[in-house]
DNA sequence: ACAAGGTACCTTGTAACGCAAGGTATCGAT
DNA sequence: ATCGATACCTTGCGTTACAAGGTACCTTGT
């Protein structure tokens, strides 16, 4: 299960900041409400630097209410791109599984 | 790209699998039709050596009308069970990407 | 002032699988 | 016997998701 992840995993990172900016183990939480994207810190640090050195999000330390400070996440314009191509990509891949899949559907009924 | 595809290959095999049985260079053409499932021998031999392994197909040497004898593969009773187990897999995880990825388009609309 | 619990971030080594490149073998035609 | 086309195979590499362990900060209680 975790296979299907790499390679989009990232992007999935990148769609949730496209809609604000998160804090690390906010990205932590939110992917893993859901089973199919359930995921660790000891996979989303790596990959936020990773992302952050190709300048694809941008970074800022703030203050917690409570608790240690906070490191803040947003998407940069090259995020953005990176994202809209991963998008073309990801329609593509999907219609090419789902058609060999649904022939499939289509045996077992 | 191919990053996306780990984890899915070896399904898109055993779904074409499920169609009809395949002579090994067969698949790699049938899945090579398809952009985002391009794919090459160096990827689609050791996969079928594994599949062959885990018992998920079973091959059948035949000579061709021309040319070298051709190794047929075909799904096994297990592949077939594994390949269920996939698209139950896959359907979440292609609904939780798509997910994120719709917010997105609504944004950018 | 200090300790403990909770929250937040980080690093490193590991494993799996898709890929490329090079190789061998068989068959038919010349 | 040689050559071209077809078919199969192996091995080393690279990438990324993951787990485990670690450090640091803030609040609360003693």
């Amino acid at each position: 299960m975790s296979q299907m992840r790499r390679g989009a995993l990232e992007y999935c990172v990148l769609a949730l900041l496209a809609r604000r900016e998160y804090y690390g183990f906010e990205l932590v939480q939110e992917l893993s409400r859901v089973d199919a994207l359930l995921t660790s810190e000891g996979t989303i640090y790596p990959l936020l630097s990773r992302l952050r050195r190709e300048g694809l999000v941008e970074t800022e330390w703030r203050t917690s209410p409570a608790g240690p400070p906070r490191k803040y996440y947003r998407l940069t314009p090259a995020g953005r791109a990176a994202l809209a191509a991963f998008r073309q990509q990801w329609i593509a891949f999907r219609q090419a599984v789902d058609g060999l899949l649904d022939s499939l559907e289509g045996e077992t009924k």
